[in-house]
DNA sequence: AAAGACCACAACCGCAGTCGC
DNA sequence: GGCGACTGCGGTTGTGGTCTT
């Protein structure tokens, strides 16, 4: 005998929850409490599977939520708990108070997996080695309805509104270390290079010059290098300077073993990529 | 102005673990 | 110990809103 489902399905309502029905449920379970899943919906009055109320309550009407948007503290919380728990979303939310795991499963589905999206595998080479691609790490998410390529006018408006490591003091430069991940915010007229010590780690040089381009007012301007000499496009490099202007403070992600590093410098011998811990964290 | 593309998020579905009989 | 009910979790899908063309 196969298992009897949670609910009869003839008959009941599935799709989006109206007000009436929010109502219902939020004064049953407010006056009853909660549990008792299978039988709520037929005592509420309610044309709904339990596996539904409960979801609408956990994930909606309860009280105790959080509304509004994930901050950048939620944020790297996130990222750092992700990175130790994979995707147990339940364990994950039970450290952020007010947060759901749907709530942080779709946050990171739709915002931090498309910026995690940026390592891909290296077309037509089949040692597994993989790619960083920089520059899409570094921008900020799209805003919802977007689609496609955003206009210059767009991309840069966004980024302006980018509110990573915002830096109170324009001399000021901060790096915080999270689990082997590092977070940096440059905002001084200067220069950084990031170095790539280890093979299996490169940039999409073409991606992070394509972009280069599109930025008309010259906030940025990136040069790349491999081996020591700059290349102009084209393939992959070990290492990139970018200079930046005294009014685009800009976030750099990268992934280092957690040393410091300061601007106009290399990344010191001890900071390279570790690839190893990089990959299996992307990849997790 | 309209159509289509894309994204964010709510909601659904199936599975697995736990509990009580 | 076996079985079914219940619950919770994670993956996936559907829908509505927004933006671009």
């Amino acid at each position: 005998m196969g298992r009897r489902p949670c609910c009869e399905k003839v008959g009941l309502k599935k799709g989006r929850w109206t007000a009436e029905e929010d109502d219902r449920l939020k004064k049953y379970i407010l006056a009853n409490g909660e549990g008792s899943w299978r039988s709520l919906p037929k005592n509420a009055g309610l044309l709904r599977c339990g596996k539904s109320c409960r979801l609408r309550w956990i994930n909606y009407l309860r009280c105790d939520l959080v509304r509004g948007n994930i901050t950048t503290d939620e944020e790297n919380l996130i990222i750092k708990l992700h990175s130790t728990l994979g995707n147990r979303w339940s364990l994950i939310a039970s450290h952020l108070p007010g947060r759901t795991d749907n709530e942080i499963k779709n946050y990171w589905n739709s915002h931090l997996s498309r910026q995690i999206h940026t390592i891909r595998r290296r077309s037509g080479n089949d040692d597994g080695s993989v790619i960083v691609d920089v520059a899409r790490l570094s921008l900020p998410p799209r805003r919802k309805g977007s689609r496609g390529r955003r206009s210059k006018e767009a991309e840069t408006a966004a980024r302006e509104k980018t509110v990573y490591g915002a830096v109170d003091d324009p001399a000021e430069e901060r790096v915080s270390s999270n689990d082997g991940i590092i977070s940096k915010t440059t905002d001084v007229g200067g220069s950084a290079t990031l170095s790539f010590d280890n093979d299996d780690m490169s940039l999409d040089l073409d991606a992070f010059l394509d972009w280069d381009n599109d930025n008309d007012d010259d906030d940025i301007k990136v040069t790349a290098a491999t081996g020591g000499a700059e290349v102009e496009t084209g393939g992959e490099c070990s290492s990139i300077s970018c200079s930046f202007r005294l009014d685009s403070p800009w976030n750099w992600e990268s992934f280092v073993d957690g040393e410091e590093w300061e601007t106009g410098e290399d990344l010191p011998a001890a900071a390279v990529v570790e690839s190893d811990a990089v990959i299996s964290w992307l990849l997790s």
